[in-house]
Formats: C-alpha cells, structure tokens, sequence
DNA sequence: CGGATTTCCTTCGCATATTAAATAATTAAT
DNA sequence: ATTAATTATTTAATATGCGAAGGAAATCCG
C-alpha cells in the first residue's frame, strides 16, 4: 500500500492556510504568525516563562526575546520576574492582547469548520490524532531519522 | 460534537516537524524549508516558470527572485529564458541540486512510515485526503471568511 | 500602426525571524 | 567558596517575505 509523503503534504497544507491566514490577520489585528502563536499558547499558559513557550513553540530564546519584545512594545503582553528564581521571567496577556485572541477567535472558528465540513466526525477525530501526534513526537522521531543517516554515513 | 481546532493544531504539527527536519537537513545538506520546497516543487515540474514556482508554494514573485539567487548560487539551479515569450523566465535543477533531493529522500520518507505508524491504511487516507484538502481550499476558505468579518465590521 | 494596458519578473526598502556565540545574572552543586 | 548549570539578553549575520515601484516584453484595441 502506497504511504501518503506526510512530510511535504504538512508543508503544503501548512503553507496554503497560513499564507493566506496571516494575510488576513495581518491585516486585521496587525499580528504576524509567530506572533499569534505566541498569543495563543499564552491564553491557555497565561504567564508561562520564556523556556517553556520557546519549549512549547519550538524556539530558541532569543527568537523569543525579539518576539516578546515587540509584543510588549504594543501593549499585548508584559514581561515580570519570578520572585522565587530571578533568572525567569514570564509573560503575561494584557487586555489587548486577550481582546486580540478573542477578535481572533471567529475566524479561526469559521476556518475549522470549513475545513472539517467534507469530513465525518470519526475522520474529524482521525485527523485530530494525527496532528497532536505529529505536534508530540515529530522531535523524536525527527532525531532518530537523523541520526541514523549520520550512521549510515560513517558506516560508508 | 466538539471541533478539532485544526487551524492551531497544524501549526503545532507543522513547527514541531520542521523546525526539527529544518535543523537536521540544514546541517546535513545545508538547505532551508524553503528551498527544499523549492527544490520538490522542481523535481516535479522542473523548468517551470517564476509564476508558477510561486503559485505553488503561496509566494509573491519577490520572494522567489531572491530564493532562486541564492540557490543558483549554489548551483542548485539555473535559470533560462523562454524563447518564446521574453518576460517568463523558467527554473531548472542542475545535477547538484537533484543529487540533493535524493538525499534527502530516505530521511524525508523514513519519517513519513514513522508518523503514519500509528495508523492504519483507512486512517491514513483520511489523513492524506485531509491534508489535500487543505492545500487545495485553504486559501478560497480563508478569503471567505476574511471578507465576512469584512462586511460584519462595515454592518456593525 | 501605435498608445494604453497587462503580464512577468526584478529591485529596493523594510519588518520580522532565526541562529550561533558571547555575556550576564542567578541559582545549584560539590 | 569555587565551579557548574540554568535562564535570558545582546549582538551580528542571514534568511524570509511583503509591498511599492520600475522595466521590459507581450497583448489589447481604437
């Protein structure tokens, strides 16, 4: 049985909807993908460190340093320290920033279900389990793979 | 029935893949996402045109101008003129750059099997066809709904 | 034919992102 | 106490991507 090429399927799929949705975000909110993503992973981790949004993004932190940086200077989020470990700093969603998410919240509504709409609710649950798989363990399996052609390349 | 919230799910799935392959492939065979979309949408249509390059991968014409540059650089490409109409100019791969996408094959589809392990050939047609999907509407479905919120704000 | 328009691509300027390496500040470990 | 590890920022280099403007070729149309 032929295997669906996942890989470069992701990418396509990923390409298509998020060019065209940062255009429109862009446009609309003035936020940028990364940005959004941000926003996004902290209203359900409202004022998470650095290290774990970079963990949960798969970022370095100094791209996050930027990221944060302008965020702050647009009154959508803050940054505070950790009065227990004074290395940390964690960030925080302003109401601006809140106030974009759920300004957000519609569009990104109305594009799941029309994505969904051709699939029945098994499929639908399917394709979940495929995604949070791929979001859990592509960094495992990532590395493993890599690894392996550093073998194969020694071995030769 | 509760919705997958597909739009966010892809993204996670989508960053945790790359920026991993991303880093394994750029140490390994020094490209970035974007050319190794390139270099694929190459392999299957070699020679094609600017346009169609950037139809494809969801780009502007002059994010592809300075993609291509550096890539013939490289001498992963070339560029040549269409005798027949003198504005086009079409995209072929050189040998290095082909040698390249055969490299980077094996890893590409050994994590493919990997990802797709956990699941059975139904599911992974869903998963296929899902994928399919979004890449071909995505972009119709988000001006849909980019227009909507348009016209709510202008009615509002 | 010849001017206006369109198409295809490049150039340029700008903002964003990303990484690697060096630095700081703080905490943990021995 | 000294050393090591953790957390984050800075800096510099590169890549990416968009938009506006321009140039060159093709097409439209009066």
């Amino acid at each position: 049985m032929r295997q669906p090429r996942v890989f470069h399927l992701l990418q396509k799929a990923h390409t298509a909807l998020f060019r065209a949705a940062d255009h429109a975000l862009k446009t609309q909110l003035g936020l940028s993908t990364t940005q959004q993503a941000v926003l996004f992973s902290l209203a359900q981790h409202d004022g998470a460190p650095i290290s774990q949004i970079a963990d949960q993004l798969h970022m370095g932190y100094s791209s996050l340093t930027g990221l944060v940086d302008r965020m702050e200077t647009r009154g959508l989020v803050t940054r505070r320290q950790n009065q227990a470990d004074a290395r940390s700093v964690h960030v925080f969603i302003e109401d601006k920033g809140r106030a974009m998410v759920q300004a957000a919240m519609p569009f990104t509504k109305g594009i799941n279900a029309a994505l969904l709409e051709p699939f029945s609710p098994t499929e639908q649950n399917t394709i979940e389990r495929f995604l949070d798989h791929v979001a859990t363990n592509a960094t495992d399996v990532v590395d493993h793979h890599a690894n392996n052609a550093r073998q194969e390349r020694f071995s030769a």
